[in-house]
DNA sequence: AAATTATTAAACTAGATGGTTGACCATGGA
DNA sequence: TCCATGGTCAACCATCTAGTTTAATAATTT
């Protein structure tokens, strides 16, 4: 459940498995919401707090979770702050999910080849045996 | 932050989004852990709480956030419970990074195209406007 | 029938989360 | 200089989380 800090402590969380955070980050359907719209482009805080029904001060924390799981980075110019889209870290997360997009088209095969064989003959009601074992790594 | 229920009560939380309980489900390493092992077969309770520094019975817990999330199905069999992903969930966590893939290429094309420029005539150190104004959808 | 195994349940704890409010601190405009 | 604006910080609160331990339940084994 830990993780050694590496040469990337840039602000930005350490401890913990970056897939972590950024997971918890997204984990929530406001800042999802505010992820989608920086998007469309950079936003100040107020903006990206401005929909929801929440303080400010609300909204300025789930910033703060963006920030650091690294998903959004701000520039502060004058008493505004600009936050920007940081998309490596949602590459990160996409990459993780990656790994199991062969499994579940492999399962929809498998289920829809089960389907036509019960369609067709209604015979096996075989049980699938699973792979074999191997290492892993999270 | 609420959500009505749908037709799709079967025993899989409601009143949240349920990307929430997705994506909180996975920002948790032995959670994670769980379904890459879950890739290479079925396996019961006690298998997927093996590998871990917990009792069994916090392993079980996170089996149960896992299965609430849809993330994985049990069967039991006997007294023992047999688990299996249940991928359809990680495709729709999928589906929602995927709004943002085109993005940060995008964006990765942008930084690159920003190095190559200044590394050739450390000219120009544009702003980058961001595109236009639209609705979403969390 | 008794003991063992597989698993959940319940009660508890420490710490994180997500929200509030009110004070605070810059910056920018009058 | 004064005041409004943009944002954070600190304290507080209710709820959730992830773990513990000690039962309890249910199905095998002997």
């Amino acid at each position: 459940m830990e993780r050694p800090s590496s040469i990337f402590n840039h602000m930005v969380e350490l401890t913990q498995d970056p897939l972590d955070t950024v997971f918890h980050a997204l984990g929530d359907a406001t800042r999802r919401h505010m992820l989608r719209n920086l998007t469309e482009g950079e936003r100040t805080v107020s903006q990206l707090a401005a929909p929801f029904d929440m303080s400010l001060a609300a909204a300025s924390k789930h910033i703060k979770v963006l920030e650091s799981a690294g998903l959004i980075r701000r520039e502060v110019r004058g008493r505004t702050h600009w936050c920007f889209l940081e998309p490596g870290p949602l590459a990160s997360a996409q990459e993780w999910l990656n790994y199991y997009e062969h499994y579940w088209s492999d399962r929809l095969d498998v289920l829809e080849h089960l389907l036509r064989e019960e369609d067709a003959g209604r015979a096996s009601a075989s049980k699938k045996p699973p792979k074999s074992n191997k290492g892993d790594e999270t």
